[in-house]
DNA sequence: CTCAATGCAAAGTGTTTGCATGATG
DNA sequence: CATCATGCAAACACTTTGCATTGAG
């Protein structure tokens, strides 16, 4: 658990307990959380915690390669797995599942080359109603 | 042209200029454009129209199949082309592009069926910067 | 004529910014 | 002690809602 620390460090960056708690927080809620869950599970550690910082300390995970930003509807939600992956969106009541897939992705990376563009990484997103919601 | 006409008349829903100038539009800016931009092509043609009805018509389209929604960072974005394919989102400055590979997902939505959702649709987004940002 | 659709303004989300205060290195 | 990070409030971008009015059927 020295990894936050000793990464900030290395950046010279400040270890302040508010980052320490956004990513134990992050952590503990397992994938996926938006600013706002994460604030709500700071609280009960860290109180006095604002949502400005909330959001800086994931951008900060995220810059640092220690979360990844996943967009699902119109919130953005910071998954602390790391590794690529893709997601199953669920449209009626916004819970986004890990999908475990190994698919071939290769064509559409060539395509973006083939454009100019360069290509940081691509996910699937499967739309549609979870479990609970086709009921 | 008489598509839109012809679908609204069949479901009783009311044929009015503001629905007709809202899909003239998208079909005339081409892909993936915001309600803002719909908006400001709309009242070239049709004054007075409001950012509410766009949404509306919009929706609508999307609704009866003769548009698709699109999740581009935060902005949706509508799209006339309703066969699925995917797209290159630029990280810098937010331009989409479709891409047009033949991708086998099939193994995504098998591990969705798997975990008892029902996948309505299932796309690839590439993230990157486009070639006007790479420099 | 009747009811669906529109226009306007205002309220909602989710995220970001500005600035004074406080804590870290 | 020099900054960087925080807390607060307010601004922001995008989307939706409420309600009186208009116009399509």
């Amino acid at each position: 658990m020295g990894d936050l620390t000793d990464t900030l460090r290395a950046r010279n960056l400040r270890v302040t307990p508010q980052r320490l708690a956004v990513q134990a927080a992050l952590q503990e809620l397992g994938r996926h959380s938006t600013a706002e869950e994460v604030l709500e599970r700071v609280h009960g550690t860290v109180p006095g915690v604002s949502l400005p910082t909330v959001y800086a300390a994931l951008e900060l995970l995220a810059d640092l390669g220690l979360a990844a930003r996943v967009q699902a509807g119109r919130a953005v939600r910071f998954d602390p797995r790391t590794q690529p992956h893709h997601h199953f969106v669920c449209t009626a009541c916004g819970a986004v599942t890990d999908l475990d897939a190994d698919l071939e992705l290769g064509p559409a990376l060539e395509r973006v080359r083939a454009l100019g563009g360069e290509a940081a990484g691509a996910e699937v997103t499967v739309r549609g109603r979870c479990a609970a919601c086709a009921a």
